[in-house]
DNA sequence: CCGATGTGCTGAACCGGGCAAGTTCAGCGC
DNA sequence: GCGCTGAACTTGCCCGGTTCAGCACATCGG
């Protein structure tokens, strides 16, 4: 099927090419009559302008990029990704922007996929996730001067654009909740070590822990695979002084976390306290439900998507706090059993 | 930072952009020495030809498309997408064709955003998702004339071309496999009754019910989400005569299924056997691991973006059986308790 | 020594919109 | 009737590649 082009649609309405391009964009040139009429004809046969023409002549793409870098197994198991995706692009959508999304296997590769995407033209700007200490993504992204919003920080950013949440807060609400309940030995099983959020996440652990006198409190990394994170709780749990509480980076390891404990005879929440970051459906359905950190991902989504298209537009670059996560206490957590 | 045209390397070559094309394209027309001159040029000043340009000439985008029509919520839930774009990718970026996302509400909405898309020339061709029975988007494709790859079936998807795997056949291995153990009571939770992929499953699981004799066997329709899926499951567990064993259309209803049999007091496997379809990492990390039925979701992917590629390069349409989904026995199934 | 064949390159048209500049014409004041 | 203005168009170039016709020059056979 031979697609429509403006030209068809000024030879159909009798006018130059030009008369529709002015008619199509709502610019004054063209009387009202007329504007009717050409509306009428480019509807009829189904017009939609060439995004390539238009990207050619205006020299920009309406695209956004998203460089996704973690194994297919990792992100699919991760709700995360899928619904930051989806409130990204219910935002783009809206502006009929598009996102174009590519998995990618370590940092050179999407460096290089930036650099390949922004010399083509292909994407106005890009989201960048999984923000690491001393990230080399950085600088490569301020040297090409590809607009870019870091869904991650606060800090390590260099002058790009930034959107995070206040997990430092969470976690200090959750240590206190937990001690407010009774409990005197808190472990935490992180998430990969070098990401910015794990160590930001571990900073505020081992601040309030000392600032409430916790001596025990101890941080054993892992991956975010439910496999790691079953063997870290195993190991926490059969050493002599076992914790009374835990707390995860994510739902899946705390899904195996729970899992681990029943398998060693442990009562959750009796005689285990479990809380888990990322509030999805997961934490629900478990037996007992968990104890989780939430917030609105679709949301977060949306708000980067927003900040990055400000900053396409040639706005500033700004730093934004988004919503901090909130506890929602379930069956997970207790005060700990006498012994 | 003024990105490189072809006209600059020209220029700095001292040659027309004619031959820089060429050059660049290795086709014939230019000599070795000069090839050579022009490609080190090109990477010096850090030229990569404007994918707006190139569409506009070729006519082709170098992108494919794939429309969710999922709500956010079960978007993340599930696994399947997530591991199934990353497969797509991986074929598509070796050979540098992009992916453009869109998550839509409705069909009628993806039918608008596919008639978009082919009428701005932003993709080549789509990759459709959830087939359903008597699915609009088929013949609305077929008007279009928008190369498609339908991922499901067999049948119900018209000229397109199409892949699926044998779910008839994986269910009535299943059910085989239970009614070997000693099974005679068994019940199946689906997913959305109106999926092509449900009403096949359905169907399988009637037929080799009726072979075998069982006479109780009974499906409940679900919409994939873990409530529903636990819901579903106590409503099973409580009438006069309980199914010992429960195959569910995904993991996450199948988690809720197990968290509600223990609820209820029951033990898996002895008290009820639980199979689950899609053998995610999930199915691995609860407390019995859940037997279940999986196969290589990327690799299908994959395995569609290649059949794509090849109508979107003018081959006619082809319909593809992929790899039967194999079952994997855990802990979640044994043969029955004698009552 | 002349035409035939090839090689290596140039120049221009083309893809489909956007937009600045140019053209036409009705209307109005004087 | 002249001069001017502004509305309503048209014309034509631009964006950055691709591709094709054509041209200069070399090479070769007869």
């Amino acid at each position: 099927m031979k697609r429509p082009t403006i030209a068809d649609v000024a030879r159909r309405a009798g006018v130059s090419k030009g008369a529709v391009s002015y008619a199509l964009n709502g610019q004054p040139g063209v009387s009202e009559a007329t504007r009717q009429r050409i509306l009428a004809i480019a509807t009829e046969i189904g017009f939609s302008p060439s995004s390539a023409a238009r990207a050619l002549s205006a020299a920009t793409a309406e695209a956004v990029g998203l460089a996704l870098c973690r194994p297919a197994r990792i992100l699919g198991i991760e709700p995360f990704f899928m619904e930051l995706i989806s409130g990204v692009e219910a935002e783009l959508s809206a502006r009929s922007y598009a996102l174009t999304l590519q998995v990618v296997a370590d940092h050179d590769a999407e460096i290089a996929v930036y650099r390949r995407w922004w010399g083509e033209r292909r994407v106005d700007g890009v989201l960048v996730c999984d923000l690491r200490t001393d990230d080399r993504r950085i600088p490569a992204l301020e040297q090409l001067q590809l607009p870019a919003v870091v869904i991650g920080g606060p800090g390590g950013t260099g002058e790009l654009a930034s959107l995070w949440s206040d997990d430092a807060a969470a976690l200090t609400e959750t240590v206190e909740y937990l001690v407010a309940l009774g409990h005197r030995r808190i472990a935490r099983v992180g998430g990969l070590p070098d990401l910015r959020h794990t160590e930001i996440r571990t900073d505020a652990f081992t601040a309030v822990c000392q600032r409430l006198g916790l001596v025990d409190a101890v941080t054993v990394w892992s991956d975010y695979t439910g496999e790691e994170g079953g063997r870290a709780t195993r190991r926490l749990l059969s050493s002599g002084q076992r914790p009374t509480a835990v707390i995860y980076d994510n739902d899946v390891m705390a899904i195996a976390g729970l899992s681990v404990a029943q398998e060693m005879g442990l009562t959750v929440p009796a005689d285990l306290s479990i809380v888990a970051w990322d509030d999805s459906p997961l934490c629900r359905l478990v037996h007992p439900p968990l104890t989780a950190l939430g917030r609105d991902i679709p949301a977060y989504g949306a708000h980067a998507a927003r900040q990055l298209l400000a900053v396409i537009a040639g706005q500033p670059a700004t730093r934004v706090q988004d919503e901090t996560p909130h506890l929602t206490p379930r069956g997970s957590t207790a005060p700990p059993r006498v012994r």
